[in-house]
DNA sequence: CCCCCTTACTATCTTTTTTATAGTATCTAT
DNA sequence: ATAGATACTATAAAAAAGATAGTAAGGGGG
């Protein structure tokens, strides 16, 4: 008998997964200065594309990191906030740029 | 005239790219423990193939994380040490425990 | 009216990366 | 002789990521 599935997540583990992949982590960079716009996010994450930029927030919005606000206006506008989950994720960004710029040549 | 490749990092990125992938963050968690065995890390770390962990592992080696130590005997040992770098990134780990176990669900 | 402009995406196709799985080398022990 | 341990490689298949073009919904100019 052979258990299946049973996975136990570390919480790292769980960090790493509600947060995605490395795009995640420079959204966050610029929506903690505040609330941007899809076409400003575009444009401050160097080298994202379109599609990249969607199912990140995508992914962040579905797990309560982001709050998507749409304003039917035209030209369309849709506004990107971060959440107190969000928010919180601070503290590790700011170890990650201490680090970043202590060993990153 | 068009600028061509001009990539400015910042500290995050540059983080990001020193680390790699998922997997960097899980053989920390456990070389933070101590020096490690290639078939202690297998086992310790969920779902890694042994493929990932070696390339992995050479990647960390090339960016100064882990240090790789043989010991030529039958059969082969080797073991995995964290380098000072490597040792000085459990500040980020230890935020992402926090906020995994806060946040986790 | 006709055409272009903006914004925020989608759709599609290609390329890259990741994963799963089997196999290799080396010597010991049975 | 054959099985076992360790630390990988190799190869093919699957999944993810990236590049690029296109869409919808009006606004404004000529």
């Amino acid at each position: 008998m052979k258990n299946k599935e049973i996975v136990i997540e570390c919480s790292i583990e769980k960090a790493l997964n509600i947060i995605g992949s490395k795009w995640s982590f420079l959204i966050l960079r610029e929506l903690f200065c505040g609330t941007k716009r899809f076409g400003e996010l575009e444009r401050a994450v160097q080298g994202i594309s379109p599609k990249a930029l969607t199912d990140t927030l995508r992914h962040m919005e579905a797990n309560d990191i982001v709050v998507r606000d749409v304003y039917p206006t035209v030209p369309l506008r849709v506004e990107y906030t971060l959440t107190e989950k969000g928010q919180d994720f601070h503290k590790i960004i700011k170890e990650m740029k201490i680090w970043g710029s202590k060993w990153g040549g």
